[in-house]
DNA sequence: GTCTATATCCCGATAGAC
DNA sequence: GTCTATCGGGATATAGAC
């Protein structure tokens, strides 16, 4: 792992672990094993880093979605899968994706940069719906189903538990979780 | 309005439109049309002007599920009621709600301060939960429904809306939004 | 590429007059 | 209750040696 990586893995623990404004280039300095000076070697800016930080969180939940392959399997137990792994995702990330609301240049800036890669944070929902009118169309779906709301409450759902998770530390069973969300949302 | 009053409703906005980063004392100071020291005199620190920000946005969200009767009008009329409104509320506290992630012991803070008026982010959903309990047992709905699942995913997509508005600020029509996710939780 | 040392700035908070 | 003036501290970022 370059210096770099490191760098971006040091900023990633103490954003999730602290919070945003404990982030400083001193704690992540101290935290890579590098001086402050270093960091500005390897990053622009203050900003670049935590662009860095984000865009290194995509691909994980670009990932979830990629091994969905419509009439392969049953759809509940990939629905189970995906809600269950949204979850855990969701709860790590979360206080990543907040820190977005510090500022709003910050959010500006990762928008245009996330933008480029022609994703954002609609994809994984844009994405499983597509999966599902995959399913409807195979006939494992009713003609009735609606696609686009059951992605957006499946995977809003996960997305509200990773704030809750962060509220009270309770533990959650996060596939016991999804199975029930999925039963609600998907006729038998 | 008296000082505290403007000074809290100053920080609101700022918090809102630039982001937590922003809310300094003297950006606050400056909109709410006072000096900085004059902050001091009605609030111990920043955190407690904060703190503040917060529980007045707390009433809003209870007020919403207040008129919720069961047995009253039709469910699904009333729970597109109170999910356009949930999309609503969280599309305007988001940015605030996302600054409790800027320092771990603001969250702490927060969470103990909410957690001496027996509320907390978990409120609505169990008082959803609830009246669609009742909704149940009154043969509104079918008894092998899940209200508790049914609650999560409904203000979940809710939630996950309050993100996605702030993302791009594509406009989307909160009722016609909420008819659809409702659909497709409740069993015709 | 990495360090030590430092410049510059601005934040939260207080002192003290009125 | 509100102001002006200011302090101490810590943040981002850079200079310059190695």
């Amino acid at each position: 792992m370059g210096t770099r990586e490191k760098i971006l893995a040091a900023a990633t623990r103490i954003m999730r672990e602290q919070g945003y404004a404990r982030a400083t280039t001193k704690e992540i300095a101290r935290a890579a094993g590098f001086s402050e000076a270093a960091l500005y070697k390897h990053f622009a800016d203050k900003t670049e880093i935590f662009l860095g930080v984000l865009a290194s969180q995509l691909p994980r939940l670009d990932a979830m979605l990629s091994d969905l392959t419509p009439g392969r399997g049953t759809l509940r137990g990939n629905l189970v899968r995906v809600t269950s792994t949204a979850i855990g995702f969701y709860a790590e990330s979360f206080p990543i994706a907040a820190s977005l609301f510090s500022s709003q240049d910050l959010l500006t800036a990762h928008r245009d940069a996330v933008h480029d890669h022609g994703a954002g944070p609609r994809t994984p929902v844009s994405r499983l719906s597509g999966y599902l009118r995959a399913e409807r169309k195979l006939g494992r779906l009713p003609s009735t189903a609606d696609p686009d709301s059951m992605a957006a409450l499946l995977l809003g759902a996960a997305f509200q538990q990773g704030f809750l998770k962060h509220w009270d530390t309770e533990a959650v069973d996060a596939t016991a979780l999804a199975r029930k969300l999925v039963k609600a949302v998907v006729p038998v």
